[in-house]
RNA sequence: GCCGGCGUGGCGGAACGGUAUACGCGGCAGUCUCAAAAACUGCUGCCCGACAGGGCUUGUGGGUUCGAAUCCCACCGCCGGCACCA
C-alpha cells in the first residue's frame, strides 16, 4: 500500500501564493508586445473584511483575466481601494479612532484577503484614494473642471438636522428623522459645488460600440430622462415685487435650461421697483410633452417651492398656502413622490390666475407637492383630460375636465363619466382653429404657432440634474478652493496641490465639519492678493474619486501628472469591467461623464471608459435571502477558505449558477466541489505514480477515445469561458474527470499512453483559470517547470470533436419512439429506411402510411401519420 | 403604478425551435470496515406495471409549428430597478 500525499489546499495555496508574489507574475509591463487586455473590477470600499460578494465578483473577473492571459494577451488586472467615505467617520465617532488609521488598517487586512483568493492582481498598480499621491490628482481634476466651467457653486438642498446642526446623507435619515437624535429632518438650501453633467446629457444617451447589458443602458437612458416637447410661457399679473424677504426673492433657478420666471421685457431684478402698490406682468414658463393639449388646460400648478408662489397668493389665501408649504417642507422626497394607491392628491389654490398664452383663457393657480421644483420649470399646466395625475388632481378638487384630443373614430363622451385620463395621441378637438389637426402634426403645429407668436418654443427637457459634489464632511478630498473677502472663491494654484487633509481631527458633537476646527487648515491666504482667507471646508463626493481611478491605474506612480496620454492610450479603454448592478447608473454614468468632459478639455483622447460591462449576480444566504448582519446569514469567506481552500470556494461560487444570477449559498454544494478537486488530485497523482512504475509510451486502443474527448473538451470549455458561463464550464470539466476515470478503469494501461498524459495536461490548463492553486501544484507534479498560468491556451482540431457514430432520434408525430446508432455521414434515405423498419416505430404508427417525413441531418427524424 | 427579469425533479441548476431534467447536492442500495466516517460503484422526475412496456411532466390557459421549457397572446406568482418626470 503506497501512501500518496493528500490534497492539502491550505498549505499548497500558501506556498504558491508566496512564489507568485516573489515573481510578480501578474504585473503587466507596458512594453509587452502582446495585445493588451485591461480587466477591471470595481474596487472595494475598505470596510474591514472582504465579503463573499467580493469573492464572487473578483473570482469571476479573475477567471476571465487568467483565460485572456492564456489566450495570449498582456493582461492587467489592477486593484485598489475606494477609501474615502462615511463609514470611516462613523467608526471614528463610535470607537474613538481616527478615520485614517481605521481605513489603513482595513486596507492592510483586505490586501491579505485579496491575495488569499488567488486572483492575479497587478499589485504594482494599486491605488488608495485617501492617500495624497492619489487625491492630489482628484483635486487637480476638480480644478480642471472649475477652469473649464464644468464646476460651479450655487444653493442646493441638503438634508438638515436642526438638533445636530449638520447635514445628513440619505442613509442617515430614517423615516424622515435624524438617525442619531430622532429630530425630523428638513430640507435646507446651502451653498454647494456642482458639476455640469447635464451638458453631456445627450452624448451620454449614446452607447455606440459598447458591449453593455441592455438593462444597464436602459437604466441610464431612463435616468437621463430626455423628453421632447415645448416650453410655453403662461403669464400672470402680480403685485410688483416688494422688499426682499427672507433673503431671497424669485431667485431664478439658473442651472436648468429653462428659467422658472422672468419678468416680461427684462430682468426681474431690474424691472421690479421696491415701491409699494402697482402690478406687473410676469411670465411663468412650463415644460410640456403635450403642447397639443393646450386647449385642455383648466388649472395651473406650481411646486410649493416655486419662487413666484408668494406673489401669486391672494391675501386671504396666505395662511392656508403657508401651512401647505410648511407641510411639504417636512415631507421627504419619497413621501412626496409616493404613488401609493390610497394616497390622495393634495394641494391648495393660491387665489390667483394665469393666462394661457395660446387660448388667452384664465385658469386658477394651485400649488401641489406632486410638482417638483427640480424637474422642468417647477410649474405644470393642468390638462386633466389627457394626463392621469392632472386627472386625479381635478377629480380630487372638482376642477373642470375638457376633452381636446380624440382618437380617430372615437365618439364624443362626457369626461365626467371617464375613469382615467385619455393619454393616447389623437386629433385635436375643442381647440379653435386647430380642430381636426391629426396626432402626428398636432404637437408640431402648436409649437410653430407658439414660436410665431413669441409665447413659446420647442424644447428638450431632462430628468437628470447636475451632480452635487460638496459633502459637509471630513473624510474626503478637500475641495481646493479658497474664499477671499475680496476675490470670492479662488482656486488653489495647481503647484500648491495637494490641499492636505489633516491626519487627525476632533469630532465634536456639533456635527459641523471637523475641518472648521483645524485653524492651520482653515486659515490661509488668498492666492490672488495674499491677504487672509479661509479654505473651503467641504470635501468632494467619493464618487469623484471613483470616476477616474481606472485612468490612474495606467500609471499610478507618476508624481508629476494625474496621467499621461501615452500610457492611457496604451491601456484604455477598459476591455472588461465587472461589478455590481447597483452601480448601473451613478458610478458608471459619472465615469462616462468624466471621460467625455476631460476629453473636451483636451486632457484625454478617449470618449468612453468601459468597452464591455458585465454585472455579476448576488450571493444569497443559506436561507435564500440577501445576506445581512441583522439576519445573521452572512457567510464569512475566511472561515470557508480555512476548511476547503480558496480553490474550492472559487469553484463553488462559480458553480452555484449563472455568473450574472448569483444564488443561495449551500454548504453541501461546496463539499461537492471539494470532493471534485480531490478526485482531480487523485486522478493525476495516481497516474503519475503508475506511470512511474515503468512502461511509459505504450499505446492502447482507448487512447483514441481519450484524444477525441480532449479535443471536445477544449472546444466546449473555451466557449463557456468566452461567454462567462462558468457553471457549465465546471460541469464540463467534471464530466471530463468522470470520463477519464471510467476509461482508465476499463483500460488500466491507459495511464502509460501519451494521449492520456496529454489529456491530464489539458485538464489542468482548462481548470487553471477557475482553480489556480491546485492546477499549479499538479502541473509541476506532472513534470512541468514553468507556471501553468503562463501556458498558452490549447488549440483543438475540429475534426476530432465529432464522433464517428451518432444517435438519430426517431419520432412519430413528435414523440420519441426510437433511437438509431448510425455512422456520422449517414444519408437521409438510410435513416428513413432504418426508421420505418424499426419495430417500435411500426408499433407506434400502427401500420398507417407516413404522411410526412421530417429529417434534421444527424439529429432527428419525425414521421407524421 | 411604470420599466426590466424570472417561474424546469426533493434542492442549486442544464438544454442552437429538434433525445427535457446535463453537472452537482440530497436520497436509496452495495463494496471496503468489527463498526462508523471517508472513498468507490450502481440506482434515483411523477404515475401504472413483476418485467416488457405504457402514460404524464418545464407556473396556469390558449395559439403558431411536423415538433415548443424555448416563439406569440392572456392570466397567476416571485425578484430587481425607478418612484406622480408634466
Amino acid at each position: 500500500m503506497i501512501t500518496r500525499a493528500k490534497y492539502n489546499p491550505v498549505a499548497l495555496e500558501e506556498k504558491w501564493q508566496a512564489r507568485w508574489d516573489e515573481r510578480d507574475i501578474y504585473a503587466a509591463r507596458d512594453d509587452d508586445p502582446r495585445p493588451k487586455f485591461y480587466n477591471l473590477v470595481m474596487f472595494p470600499y475598505p470596510s474591514g473584511d472582504l465579503h463573499i460578494g467580493h469573492w464572487y465578483n473578483y473570482t469571476g473577473a479573475d477567471i476571465y483575466g487568467r483565460y485572456m492571459r492564456m489566450r495570449g494577451h498582456n493582461v492587467t488586472q489592477p486593484i485598489g481601494f475606494d477609501a474615502f467615505g462615511l463609514p470611516a467617520e462613523n467608526a471614528a465617532i463610535k470607537r474613538n479612532i481616527q478615520p485614517r488609521a481605521w481605513t489603513l488598517d482595513n486596507i492592510a487586512r483586505m490586501r491579505e484577503q485579496l491575495k488569499r483568493m488567488g486572483a492575479g492582481w497587478d499589485w504594482p498598480r494599486e491605488v488608495v484614494t485617501c492617500l495624497p499621491d492619489y487625491y492630489t490628482w482628484t483635486q487637480w481634476i476638480f480644478l480642471q473642471f472649475f477652469k473649464n466651467g464644468q464646476a460651479y457653486r450655487t444653493k442646493a438642498p441638503a438634508n438638515w438636522c436642526p438638533t445636530c446642526n449638520t447635514t445628513l446623507a440619505n442613509e442617515q435619515v430614517v423615516n424622515g428623522a435624524c438617525e442619531r437624535c430622532g429630530t425630523p429632518v428638513e430640507r435646507r438650501e446651502i451653498d454647494q459645488w456642482l458639476l455640469r453633467i447635464t451638458d453631456y446629457a445627450d452624448e451620454l444617451l449614446h452607447f455606440d460600440g459598447m458591449d453593455w447589458p441592455e438593462k444597464t443602458r436602459l437604466m441610464q437612458t431612463n435616468w437621463i430622462g430626455r423628453s421632447e416637447g415645448a416650453e410655453l410661457r403662461f403669464t400672470a399679473r402680480v403685485p410688483v415685487a416688494g422688499p426682499i424677504k427672507n433673503g431671497k426673492r424669485a431667485a431664478a433657478k439658473t442651472e436648468n435650461a429653462a428659467t422658472p420666471a422672468t419678468v416680461a421685457g427684462g430682468e426681474s431684478e431690474n424691472a421690479a421697483t421696491p415701491a409699494t402698490g402697482g402690478y406687473e406682468q410676469v411670465e411663468i414658463p412650463v415644460f410640456t410633452t403635450r403642447p397639443d393639449t393646450i386647449y385642455g388646460v383648466t388649472f395651473f400648478v406650481l411646486a410649493p417651492e416655486h419662487p413666484l408662489v408668494e406673489r401669486l397668493t391672494a391675501p386671504e389665501r396666505r395662511d392656508a398656502v403657508q401651512a401647505y408649504i410648511e407641510q411639504t417642507r417636512h415631507e421627504s422626497e419619497i413621501e412626496r413622490l409616493s404613488t401609493e394607491k390610497d394616497r390622495a392628491k393634495t394641494g391648495v389654490p393660491l387665489g390667483g390666475a394665469v393666462t394661457n398664452p395660446v387660448t388667452g383663457q384664465q385658469v386658477p393657480v394651485w400649488i401641489a407637492d406632486y410638482v417638483l421644483m427640480g424637474y422642468g420649470t417647477g410649474a405644470v399646466m393642468g390638462v386633466p383630460a389627457h394626463d392621469q395625475r392632472d386627472f386625479e388632481f381635478a377629480r380630487q378638487f372638482g376642477l373642470p375636465i375638457v376633452e381636446v384630443i380624440r382618437e380617430e373614430g372615437e365618439p364624443a363622451t362626457d369626461p365626467a363619466t371617464w375613469e382615467t385620463a385619455k393619454t393616447a395621441k389623437g386629433a385635436m378637438v375643442n381647440s379653435g382653429a386647430f380642430d381636426g389637426t391629426p396626432g402626428p402634426e398636432a404637437i408640431r403645429r402648436v409649437i410653430e404657432w407658439a414660436e410665431a407668436h413669441g409665447v413659446g418654443k420647442g424644447a428638450v427637457n431632462y430628468r437628470m440634474r447636475d451632480w452635487l459634489i460638496s459633502r459637509q464632511r471630513y473624510w474626503g478630498a478637500p475641495i481646493p478652493i479658497v474664499y477671499c473677502p475680496e476675490h470670492g472663491a479662488v482656486p488653489v494654484p495647481e503647484d500648491q496641490l495637494p490641499v492636505m487633509l489633516p491626519d487627525e481631527v476632533e469630532f465634536k458633537p456639533t456635527g459641523e465639519s471637523p475641518l472648521r476646527y483645524v485653524p492651520e487648515f482653515l486659515h490661509t491666504t488668498c492666492p490672488i492678493c495674499g491677504k487672509p482667507a479661509t479654505r473651503e471646508t467641504d470635501t468632494l463626493d467619493t464618487f469623484i474619486c471613483s470616476a477616474w481611478y481606472f485612468l490612474r491605474y495606467a500609471d499610478p506612480r507618476d508624481a508629476q501628472h494625474a496621467w499621461v496620454n501615452d500610457k492611457v492610450d496604451e491601456w484604455l479603454p477598459v476591455d472588461m469591467y465587472i461589478g455590481g448592478a447597483e452601480h448601473a447608473v451613478m458610478h458608471l454614468l459619472y465615469a462616462r461623464y468624466f471621460v467625455k468632459a476631460l476629453r473636451d478639455m483636451g486632457l484625454l483622447n478617449i470618449s468612453e471608459p468601459f468597452r464591455r460591462l458585465y454585472h455579476q449576480g448576488i450571493v444569497l444566504g443559506r436561507d435564500g435571502v440577501k445576506m445581512s448582519k441583522s439576519r445573521g446569514n452572512v457567510i464569512a469567506p475566511d472561515d470557508v477558505v480555512n476548511v476547503h481552500g480558496a480553490d474550492a470556494v472559487r469553484a463553488y461560487l462559480m458553480f452555484m449558477g449563472p455568473f450574472d444570477q448569483g444564488g443561495p449559498w449551500n454548504d453541501k454544494g461546496i463539499e461537492g466541489v471539494y470532493r471534485y478537486l480531490n478526485r482531480v488530485w487523485t486522478l493525476v497523482t495516481d497516474a503519475i505514480e503508475r506511470r512511474g512504475e515503468g512502461g511509459e509510451g505504450q499505446r492502447v486502443a482507448a487512447g483514441a477515445s481519450v484524444d477525441r474527448l480532449r479535443h471536445k473538451m477544449i472546444a466546449r470549455v473555451s466557449g463557456e469561458y468566452d461567454a462567462l458561463r462558468y457553471n457549465t464550464a465546471l460541469a464540463a470539466l467534471m464530466e471530463f474527470v468522470n470520463a477519464l476515470n471510467k476509461l482508465r478503469d476499463e483500460t488500466p494501461d491507459l495511464v502509460r499512453d501519451d494521449r492520456f498524459a496529454a489529456a491530464l495536461d489539458t485538464l489542468m490548463v482548462l481548470l487553471a483559470p477557475m482553480t489556480p492553486f491546485i492546477t499549479e501544484e499538479l502541473w509541476h507534479e506532472l513534470g512541468h517547470d514553468e507556471s501553468i498560468h503562463e501556458q498558452p491556451w490549447p488549440a483543438y482540431d475540429p475534426a476530432l470533436t465529432v464522433d464517428d457514430l451518432i444517435t438519430v432520434v426517431v419520432q412519430v408525430n413528435g414523440k420519441v419512439r426510437d433511437r438509431l446508432e448510425v455512422a456520422a455521414d449517414v444519408s437521409e434515405a438510410d435513416v428513413r429506411a432504418l426508421a420505418l423498419a424499426s419495430a417500435r416505430v411500426q408499433s407506434a404508427t400502427g401500420g398507417r402510411e407516413p404522411k410526412k417525413f421530417v429529417y434534421v441531418p444527424g439529429r432527428l427524424a419525425n414521421i407524421v401519420v
